[in-house]
DNA sequence: CCGCCGCTTCAAGCGGTCGATAAGGAGAAA
DNA sequence: TTTCTCCTTATCGACCGCTTGAAGCGGCGG
């Protein structure tokens, strides 16, 4: 996987020295990185936030700030991979950059080549991470979203498609409306009217499958004229 | 974070160098590591599907196999952290090995800190995701993704690569939902639409080999108009 | 009280997707 | 070249679920 990645990924480069901010933002646009730039550690934190990147190139050596403390101080909150650059190629420095919540650490001068081919590890890594376990469960009923799965008390039900499709639009949009409109965009994409029965049609079916009294509603209620909303409580 | 691991951390070394296997084996144990040891490629291939570690040290020279070779048959079944030893220094074999799977490249000598340093880097990425068996069984079936070979009652039945492709990451995501997409991406990673008869024809064509009933399937379930899904229990 | 309107439910037709099978075609090995 | 394996395409029957029409139900206003 050497081949430049297909969407555009923010990095965010820190590092006093001109020619290096110069020439990393060449390097990585070229690979069509999305590069911003930082030349002291309060500055680098600012954009940091703002743009919130995907990976940090981090130089030790700042005028401001320890090296160290950056590293800790965007680890506070910030779960991208950092990389360190420091002409200082000693054990100890190595090891405190690390420890300090580093991902890896390059002494200066470098090649390119090796920057880029340890950035595409880190980044490879990040990117398997998984997400969050989106499990919810409200009285009788548990919804996995990841596994496509329903359970009523414990009992699987097999949804199809679009009832599923249906349910997992309101799970993740709990105790807010999802308006007709929203939900027929995403069952079919295409933009044209559609019937709104249909929705109700499909509704009502799913209703017969995880509603304890599918006329009285406990989880699907119906906002007239609006759309459907899912209360979980 | 320069203290011990509170859990013993399996960790493989594939290194021919006596004197190194020695070394770390010291050095590691001495840190609460649960150390394995191995001498060439084809060792220690089998003892990372045996001892399942969560993070290898691999020698980039060993004398019967190539390492990045390694380092891409490790990655086909297992997600455990890979950091390359190496006394070549040299650009290209750092990006190839990063770009074959690698983590983590260190140039011998190395010292003992800075190795640390970066294994527990590497671990604090890793620590947060599930290791995967290289080994599952489920009722007659075992799947060995590690070796690429599938049992049906302790009988060894041969599949064809696109069959194995499939069933490897049906298996990976267990229980989830693999969808169509997933599966075309994966098998032919060209990003043009494909005909979604094909899936259907190796999917049956698997059953055929691996299931009990293949037109009530245990195994492989097919979720309509979305993807199919493997059920190990 | 009655009719209108929107939501719910039921029932039936139709279309799409799936599974099985067979045959064509590419590539490797003999 | 032949032969074999495996990928791919094609065809067909069966079935599930999407869709639509229509009736039942309740609230609200005239």
């Amino acid at each position: 996987m050497t081949s430049a990645p297909e969407r555009n990924i923010r990095v965010l480069v820190i590092d006093d020295e001109e020619s290096i901010r110069r020439a990393l933002k060449s390097v990585l646009s070229a690979r069509k990185y999305e590069v911003s730039l930082a030349a002291t550690a309060a500055e680098g934190i600012d954009t940091a936030i703002e743009t919130n990147p995907e990976l940090v190139v981090l130089d030790l050596a700042l005028p401001d700030m320890d090296g160290q403390d950056v590293c800790k101080e965007l680890r506070a909150w910030m779960t991208a991979p950092i990389l360190i650059l420091s002409v200082r190629g000693n054990e100890t420095d190595k090891i405190q950059a690390l420890d300090a919540g580093a991902d890896d650490y390059l002494t200066k001068p470098f090649q390119a080549g090796e920057l880029l081919a340890r950035m595409r590890a880190l980044l490879r890594r990040a990117e398997s991470r998984v997400v969050s376990p989106p499990e919810l469960c409200a009285g009788d009923l548990t919804v996995n979203l990841a596994r496509r799965q329903v359970f009523v008390k414990g009992e699987e039900v097999s949804l199809t498609r679009t009832e599923f499709e249906i349910l997992a639009l309101l799970v993740q949009n709990a105790d807010c409306v999802v308006t007709h409109r929203m939900l027929m965009e995403k069952l079919w994409d295409d933009k044209e009217e559609r019937d709104p029965r249909l929705l109700r049609v499909h509704v009502s079916n799913l209703r017969k499958k995880i509603e304890p009294a599918p006329s009285l509603p406990r989880f699907i209620h119906t906002e007239p004229g609006v759309g459907f909303r899912f209360t979980p409580e």
